[in-house]
DNA sequence: GCATTAACCACAG
DNA sequence: CTGTGGTTAATGC
C-alpha cells in the first residue's frame, strides 16, 4: 500500500522550472510540497473546482487553459481566462472556506492540488516564496482593475478589440490562433450579446482587420485593432 | 426629429 | 452553434 502511494507521488522539481514561487524552496520545503500535492489531468470542459463547494486546496496549473466563471444574479459570468503556468484559486481558497467561482478546463489541462495547510506552512517558512505569491496576486488585482475600466468605459468594439489582443498576446503569443470559446462565451466575456459578437467579428473581417474562419482567427492589422481598443 | 448603439427575437444553414 | 435581418429602446446631437 505504502509503495503504491509512493509511486504515485510526483516530483515537484519538474514544476520548479515554471513557478517563480517554488523556485525559492529549499530541499526540505520542496519535500513538504512533494508529499502534499497530487496532480490531475482534465479534459476540455471538465470542472476543476466548483462555486459554492468547500475548498481546501490551492491549485497550480501545470499546463493547459481554464475559464473562471461566477454565477451572477442574472446569469453566469466568465471572469477571466487563465493560462498555465499559474496558481488558481488563491483568493477563493484563502479568502473564504467556500469557492466564490468555478474553474473549467477549456483545453486539456494538468493541475496540481496542493493541501492548504501545507501551502500555508510554506508561506510561513519561506519569505521569497511568499513574496512571489504576493507578486502574482498583485498582478492579478491590477489586471482586474484594468478589465473593469475596459468593460465600463468602452463600447463593444473597444472591449472586443481588447480581448482579441489579449488572446493574441497573453494567451497564444501569436497573431493567429483558435478561439478557445464559442461566440456565446465570447459575448459573455465581453459583456454583450452573442449576435453583437457575430456582427462585429464579420465587420472586423470586412475591414480586413482580422480574418476569421470558424474559430480560427488571424490578426491582419494589429495597429488598427489597437486603435479600436484605445478609442473604445 | 434623426442618427447611433446595441439588445432581443426569429429563422436558416 | 452561427450569421443575419427586422424591430425596438435608449441616448445624443
Amino acid at each position: 500500500m505504502e509503495k503504491i502511494i509512493e509511486m504515485k507521488r510526483l516530483d515537484c522539481s519538474v514544476c520548479i522550472l515554471k513557478s517563480e514561487a517554488t523556485k525559492n524552496l529549499s530541499v526540505g520545503e520542496l519535500n513538504i510540497l512533494n508529499q502534499n500535492c497530487v496532480d490531475v489531468d482534465f479534459k476540455k470542459e471538465e470542472v476543476i473546482f466548483k462555486q459554492d463547494a468547500l475548498s481546501s486546496n490551492i491549485i497550480y496549473l501545470q499546463s493547459g487553459m481554464v475559464k473562471l466563471i461566477m454565477d451572477g444574479p442574472q446569469r453566469k459570468q466568465i471572469l477571466k481566462i487563465k493560462k498555465a503556468p499559474c496558481y488558481l484559486g488563491l483568493p477563493t481558497t484563502m479568502g473564504d472556506k467556500i469557492n466564490h467561482y468555478s474553474a473549467i478546463a477549456i483545453i486539456p489541462t494538468r493541475a496540481c492540488f496542493i493541501d492548504l495547510g501545507s501551502f500555508k506552512e510554506l508561506l510561513r517558512l519561506n519569505h521569497d516564496f511568499s513574496y512571489e505569491i504576493i507578486v502574482e496576486l498583485c498582478k492579478n488585482e491590477l489586471e482586474q482593475f484594468h478589465r473593469c475600466i475596459n468593460l465600463v468605459q468602452k463600447q463593444i468594439f473597444g472591449r472586443l478589440a481588447n480581448n482579441l489582443i489579449q488572446f493574441s498576446e497573453d494567451l497564444f503569443d501569436s497573431d493567429e490562433f483558435d478561439l478557445p470559446l464559442n461566440r456565446n462565451e465570447i459575448a459573455n466575456l465581453v459583456c454583450t450579446s452573442r449576435e453583437t459578437v457575430s456582427r462585429m467579428l464579420t465587420e472586423l473581417s470586412e475591414e480586413k482587420i482580422i480574418k476569421i474562419n470558424g474559430k480560427k482567427i488571424k490578426i491582419l492589422n494589429k495597429d488598427m485593432l489597437k486603435k479600436l481598443r484605445e478609442k473604445g
